[in-house]
DNA sequence: TATGAATGAGGCTTCATTCAT
DNA sequence: CATGAATGAAGCCTCATTCAT
């Protein structure tokens, strides 16, 4: 029956709560327990290492930006303008409902910087990941076809470092909405609009 | 005498390696009082708080990146070229003598975001990162006033911005210079000074 | 189960051996724990701060105080011979079974003197206290309404004070029983009976 | 030259100020260092261990004391009255400008017995006692020569422990004078006062 | 299967005391 | 002599993980 299985749900969702709200490290698995109304050791027995169950909440918090790709590239538009939706989305992770979920990866881009993580899980995100690398790609590739941008082959990988900066950079400003502009100023909705513009911009006319 | 310079700065080297290595939270204060052969107590005479050593390790980490962007400032060069010239050494602070600096701060931003920093000891982290904010403003000022950069007063906005991102993307990018590219794919020199290439002709040619 | 109050109270047992025999500042939450066969972090799980632990011992001593004045309440004799019995008792706890627990009781008087101790955990240590307040004060009232006891209202002030300094100073001597008498000569039992003599020699017929 | 005996006394005059305030436990030998502009080695120089701190300071804190019953003893007083007086000093101890002295030995008494001291200090203690003891035991002796206590030879030592008692109650007051009433009431001047002139009438009409 | 209870290893911090100038 | 610097031992407390019911 589906009772273990929301079981399982609840844990997740608890866990992944509480890792956005005071990070990995500090949020301990009794926390998380009490949070879900499980007892600890039933939150290993679902869950063995505390860091299995860090894999879980960031794979599902991967999985849940999918749709908004997905949503992307099943429409109409030109491939530039496809572009152009994926760079407002990143904009809206920034503020909107997806913010939890958006300071949570970048929590986790974190651990695994100072946390040597076991490669078999290290390659559960990697298929997550590969998800949204994979509509991107292809939308990348649609917009070449349909002529709206304007690269050639070797501008891919320019574009490609650009798209990367812009998201690298986002995310990272999710974590700091709250906090004080001291350690990074974090450029507000309009500003981060101009820079999408010009990006697409770019695109359309690269430099010659 | 400067014996006492010269321990306190054993330590705080001791720490800064192992916080670069290990991260804030994973190094504790007896490794670093081994690594800079003294006892414990000793270091805790020089930092009687662990975060006064992390706030000492990331203050001078912040004035060592100072100098940098002085030589830029002081040189002869249009403000345009003096742009040029910080955004190439943000990109050399990826894989240069000054990674591990980069990736100190890095780190430091994220353990900000989620454990609750003495204001006082913020406000010497903004002090220090002030002094770099200072040098750019200047130069940005200075570019239009020489005409090398064709803003509008509403464009220093996106200025500040793009800045701010390509800067906040590239320290980023210091963490994952040895990890697996699985979390964070990192961008090489040559694609990052591409990206580079497309902000300077930006903001000499702005979009209409 | 029982299970979990009978480990409490090896516990607790065990603390306030330690704690009678060594004082509070001295005795260590590991020794505790070893005593009790319990490892320190189940001794924390019970008892979250040292003082928790603490203020339990102390309250358990007091309440164990507690039946030997309600078995004198509860007798038929005069109200002069109940103080007459309170006062008795009082000198037995120098050297009976209670010794331990008027040791303890001492200590913590003196504990709470350079300690600040939380306000809430003081609130438990009244409630108790209160019970055997309370309690005297109705012998009290009994003497004086029986006319055993030829107290003006203005010298029930006086019997409360004559009261408190007898308890007082036996407390005290608890702690010395089997210390040189260099720092505090301590009387013994035939000693202090004389003393309850005389006083309730006075209650019966007070100074003109 | 007297510079050394200077610095000696500003140090144990440090101390007992600490001592009294906080306790011997969390008065720490930097915090005495301090506060009498030593450095900690001197200190260490002046009293090898913590404990021959303790020793001094209390040794004149006892010493401090012997003046005001010295002044008794010479007085043309009658024996009785002589006792009266010293009653009166010892209530007088709680709040005036000797309560820092008293509450000091109060909290030496308390330290002694969880505290294993050495012999010999304990010798030193004893002898400063030795002279209030000696005081005492002859005004007694007056008193019963000139006639003024009524008192048969076994009721000396009546009055010996209800002398005894009287102090040991006061001292313990006075580290309670500043604490909330929880833990230990203390009765005010008038009270202890009546309680004296019990005692004082008890004295001259023993009961039969 | 579900769970509360149990725990050792380890982290931060303090302090009496010793060293070296 | 005077002193700041140095330090190990020890204390309180936390947490991921295992046990036992």
């Amino acid at each position: 029956m589906g009772k273990k299985m929301e079981r399982r749900k609840s844990m997740v969702q608890a866990a992944r709560i509480l890792f956005a709200e005071q990070g990995f490290e500090k949020t301990t698995m009794q926390k998380i327990a009490d949070e879900s109304n499980v007892g600890v050791a039933t939150l290993f027995r679902y869950f063995p290492k505390k860091e299995d169950l860090i894999i879980e909440v960031v794979k599902e918090a991967i999985e849940q930006q999918v749709p908004y790709f997905e949503e992307i590239i099943h429409s109409n538009k030109k491939g530039i303008e496809k572009i152009d939706d994926v760079l407002t989305v990143y904009i809206r992770f920034i503020s909107e409902e997806n913010r939890e979920t958006t300071k949570l990866l970048e929590a986790f881009e974190l651990y695994t910087a100072f946390t040597p993580v076991e490669k078999r899980m290290l390659e559960e995100i990697e298929k997550a990941y590969g998800k949204i690398g994979h509509i991107i790609s292809e939308i990348v590739k649609e917009g070449k076809e349909d002529g709206s941008i304007q690269l050639s082959i070797s501008d891919e990988f320019v574009w490609n470092t650009i798209f990367n900066m812009f998201g690298t950079a986002i995310k990272k400003y999710t974590l700091y909405t709250f906090l004080p502009d001291v350690i990074l100023p974090v450029p507000n909705k309009e500003e981060l609009t101009k820079v999408k513009n010009m990006m697409i911009h770019f695109l359309k006319n690269p430099a010659k």
